[in-house]
DNA sequence: CGATAGCTTGAGTCTTATCAACGTATGTGG
DNA sequence: CCACATACGTTGATAAGACTCAAGCTATCG
């Protein structure tokens, strides 16, 4: 039943989640009300909008994405989550996830239910901070996509999405300039808020003009620094 | 020097604030950290980016604009500020303030010393919630924002942005059908992603077709209902 | 009183969406 | 195993929404 899983205590990612800056003990503590399920498969659902709200899950492995309908049904990605990242934190306030979670491959979550959560943060100091640093952080990431979404051409938010991919990659230990990209085109569009089409025509354009080789899901970067002074910047004189 | 200032205990809109759901004897606790500096001028900065984060900040009365500038310069509005409104949540991650904040009109904002509140925050579960509560809050309106700004058109947006405007005004004791736009056009343009040009010409159709009035800074909202319409949906077949 | 910032309106342009067609891969049921 | 359906991706042609540029108007302030 209960598989013989892997501990916070020796996640290769501890340092990317909740236990940034626990003690040992604390850590076995915060382990200690952590469930891990089975793997979800591709395009399994994690939570769905209007459920009750019960925990807060943190990515261990794959990919999952988390987005919004709208009242006229139209589909807004707010995220890919990778290893590491936390969430559902939308929806404390609420009581009610107003998002959903899809796995885009199979991936492996922690699930941390957060009355347990709340409590145990009111024993450990360093959990309550970590906490509160983790959706700082998330509301400081969204309003650098919020700047990204209103000023930014076509080609200059497709190089800051795989300018961020890659670096969310490396982070990780994985390769910065040779990545594959877990989300179809359409999902990349739809995030950037961008036509299909017009992500399609971007990856060509980046590919002829030496930035990036794509072959099928696969990126590799080839030129990072004209990547990056794509995305940073906004060069319209 | 130290003004007779309104105390947390009495202040109109604690219910919108730090203070909900705390016992009498919390909110006095919390009131005692708490500063309360002379009100801020128009244009007045509350504090700029780059500086060491020291406190969060709550809007008494006014309206405080909070923005980023990107490396090429442009400014982001990332949000308009009113009272009961906690500023400053995005610096706790890094300690270091990544957008800026500035008055709109002559406002008053009670200062928060963050490791103060941290610390009360250990001792007084309520306190905690609330913190991360206004911190889930202020994750799922980013989300909302980037749906508005990713996925509809200049009219709805604008529409959207009034119907909001009223909510919050509503919610604060005042008219939701006539209310004073704080900021400017190019304030509003910059927020919603769109030019000044649009944005004029817009309030201009939205005037036409009798959903609003507007003379100069005053909006009256003439026909809720189909500016609900236009904020909320798609209809684009 | 002039200067400046904010707002409005018009004309023309450009970026990106839309529509359409086609190619490719994957998977399913007969 | 093949035929078919479906999802995904690419490319081209066209259209539209919003931006840019330009001019003039109003209000505020020193």
């Amino acid at each position: 039943m209960a598989l013989p899983s892997i501990k916070c205590q020796s996640c290769s990612i501890n340092q990317l989640c909740l236990p940034v800056m626990l003690a040992e003990s604390e850590v076995e503590h915060l382990d200690s009300i952590i469930q891990r399920k089975k793997p979800l498969n591709k395009n399994e659902m994690l939570f769905r909008s209007g459920e009750e709200f019960q925990a807060i899950y943190a990515v261990r492995s794959g990919c999952i994405k988390s987005y919004t309908i709208s009242e006229s049904g139209e589909e807004q990605i707010t995220g890919f989550h990778l290893a590491g990242e936390i969430i559902g934190l939308d929806a404390i306030s609420s009581g009610k996830h107003p998002s959903m979670a899809k796995a885009l491959e199979t991936s492996m979550v922690c699930t941390i239910p957060y009355h347990k959560l709340e409590m145990l943060s009111g024993e450990i100091p360093g959990l309550r901070q970590q906490l509160v640093r983790v959706m700082s952080r998330e509301i400081h990431d969204d309003q650098e996509l919020m700047l990204l979404l209103n000023k930014k051409s076509a080609d200059e938010r497709l190089a800051a999405f795989l300018v961020n991919l890659s670096s969310r990659f490396g982070k990780r230990g994985l390769s910065r300039t040779c990545f594959n990209l877990v989300m179809t085109r359409g999902d990349i569009a739809n995030y950037l808020g961008l036509a299909v089409e017009t992500v399609s025509r971007l990856f060509t354009k980046l590919q002829q003009n030496g930035l990036i080789t794509i072959k099928d899901k696969e990126v590799t970067i080839t030129d990072f620094n004209q990547l990056n002074v794509l995305a940073g910047s906004k060069c319209h004189h």
